[in-house]
DNA sequence: TTCGTGACTTAGAAAGCCGGAC
DNA sequence: GTCCGGCTTTCTAAGTCACGAA
């Protein structure tokens, strides 16, 4: 089905060639002069320097291997202890040093001039007209070449990844144009795709990975997208119990696959899994639901089943599941009788599978959308759990707040934590004596809900469940409830992702409503 | 029925900016 | 007015899922 008729643009753009500076490096004593793309990959290898990323192995020899081949002899054997890079490091710590040394008229002016560039740019390739509207565009600039910063163990962490140019990029637009040159060269190919919304798009030359230049989330097209999206979850709610039954019942079906699926499910349904499919070798080795093998359960019986793996992005993925339903406990016995621990529990299934048997039962239902449906009705039932009408706005807001922990808490979405974590709990610990000591009672509740706020939330984020996953409408349903504007819990780029919600008016034109300003977030 | 691919969504880390506390 | 830490935005990696071909 097409979703566009018009559809135009200028491309996108590209990043600024690497400039040499005339960097060498030293080995066996010598030194070595560098092309100026081995001397760009030294740069940006430099500039890790005090990242624990260097310090991994991995990282440094697959730096290394690509590193070498733009060597002349006897250096393209080099071994990464073997290699100086002092001269580079030297560079970066000194232009790290003139930037901190600079005089705030400086710092000023330098980032006046990179705010003019940046938006000249985006006014030419940030735009697009799609079916008569203007639009904005998500990721206009082509990904700079530059050392790929794969998540966990990935194999290929520290390689390098190739610039791209024009040539290598497909763009996606109507058939008023037929090819396009822009002052970065001309686009490899042109095609007018009216059933994909995309914009441009290459192959990344390490990974072999699509990529793709996308609409703005605040462009309608995405909004109604965004929209379906939690209106199925809806879905969901609605029909649980069928769902449940089914699921349940066929946990105990003649057919082993049946039963395999019916017991993703089930985990998918209960504990939020992600469905898992399968990966390849040069990718980290991180699972799902059905792809989780011997190993990674911990514990198995009537009482629990506990979990412990790496998921997404390498995220440790630790839950306990209680009171599992006793044919869950026994099909997954099953599964693992007479397995290794690095065997998968379930065999010859995947997404495919299991959202056929979603789809099945709830048309268009698939496995993440239990994702979404559960994190909003964590939200929801939180912000129902207690009358805020009377609170103060600090107090709702800070609740809010809690209910989106707990999303994010069920979504599993961690962070890793902040170095200065601990100083900065200090800190924080340390004013909330100041002002008890001088009697500031509102600084004090104000310091207390943060502290509590800081400590709840060290491990995990909340920017991923507030972006991806709870249904905007709880949140602003319930702010209209308790009398708190919805603003001050969204982003000023949420705010536009989620207008579909609570439309707001066009930029600029905001402030020139009098007479209160608009309050900033708290 | 499986498999590969392409389109689209979700993800945490890093960069960068900005507003509150002094 | 300044400074710094925290919050927001940007970046791009890493998932999901539908579809078409074999």
């Amino acid at each position: 089905m097409p979703v566009w008729k018009t559809f135009s643009h200028n491309g996108i753009a590209f990043p600024d060639p690497y400039v040499p500076k005339g960097l060498s490096i030293r080995f066996q004593g010598q030194e070595v002069k560098l092309s100026p793309l081995a001397e760009e990959m030294a740069y940006q290898f430099a500039k890790k320097k005090d990242t624990p990323y260097v310090q991994d192995p991995v990282f440094r020899s697959n730096f290394m291997k690509y590193f070498t081949k733009q060597l002349p002899p006897p250096a393209n054997k080099a071994k990464f202890e073997d290699v100086d890079f002092a001269q580079f490091y030297r560079f970066v710590d000194k232009e790290r040093a003139d930037k901190e040394s600079m005089t705030k008229e400086e710092k000023k002016s330098l980032a006046a001039t990179r705010k003019e560039a940046r938006e000249k740019l985006k006014a030419k390739f940030g735009k697009a007209i799609l079916d008569g509207k203007e639009i904005d565009l998500a990721n206009y600039l082509a990904e700079p070449p530059g050392l790929f910063m794969g998540r966990g163990a990935h194999p290929l962490r520290g390689s390098w990844k190739p610039r791209i140019t024009p040539q290598d990029v497909t763009l996606n637009i109507d058939e008023s144009v037929e090819e396009l040159t822009t002052e970065f060269g001309k686009f490899g190919e042109i095609v007018h795709d009216h059933e994909s919304i995309w914009v441009a798009r290459w192959i990344d030359k390490l990974t072999g990975k699509e990529k793709y230049v996308w609409p703005h989330e605040s462009s309608d097209i995405q909004q109604s997208r965004n929209r379906e999206k939690y209106d199925k979850a809806k879905k969901i709610g609605e029909n649980l119990s069928d769902l449940q039954k089914e699921i349940r019942s066929k946990l105990s079906s003649r057919d082993r696959k049946e039963r395999e699926v019916a017991s993703v499910c089930y985990l998918i349904d209960e504990v939020g899994m992600r469905v898992g499919d399968e990966k390849d070798e040069d990718e980290a080795d991180t699972v799902g639901a059905t792809t989780l093998r011997v190993e990674h359960i911990k514990r198995l019986d009537n009482q629990a089943i506990d979990f412990d793996f790496l998921g997404k992005d390498s995220v440790k993925w630790v839950k306990t599941l209680p009171n599992p339903d006793p044919i869950l406990v026994r099909n997954i016995g099953d599964f693992m009788k007479n397995k290794k621990p690095g065997d998968q529990i379930f065999e010859n299934i995947g997404s495919a599978q299991v959202n056929a048997f979603l789809s099945e039962i709830i048309d268009g239902i698939s496995a993440k959308v239990f994702r979404t449906y559960h994190a909003t009705r964590t939200v929801q039932e939180y912000l129902g759990s207690k009358n805020m009408k009377k609170a103060s706005d600090l107090e709702k807001l800070y609740f809010a707040k809690y209910a989106n922990l707990e999303a994010a808490i069920y979504c599993n979405h961690k962070r890793t934590i902040p170095k200065t974590w601990e100083e900065s709990l200090k800190k924080k610990e340390q004013k909330l004596e100041d002002y008890k000591a001088k009697g500031k009672e509102q600084m004090v509740a104000k310091m207390q809900k943060e502290i509590d706020l800081t400590k709840k939330t060290k491990e995990y984020n909340l920017n991923t469940s507030m972006k991806n996953y709870i249904d905007p409408r709880i949140y602003k349903q319930w702010c209209d409830e308790v009398g708190l504007d919805w603003n001050k819990l969204y982003t000023k780029s949420l705010q536009r992702k989620f207008s579909w919600v609570a439309p707001r008016p066009p930029d600029g034109e905001e402030e020139d409503e009098a007479p209160a300003p608009a309050k900033p977030r708290a």
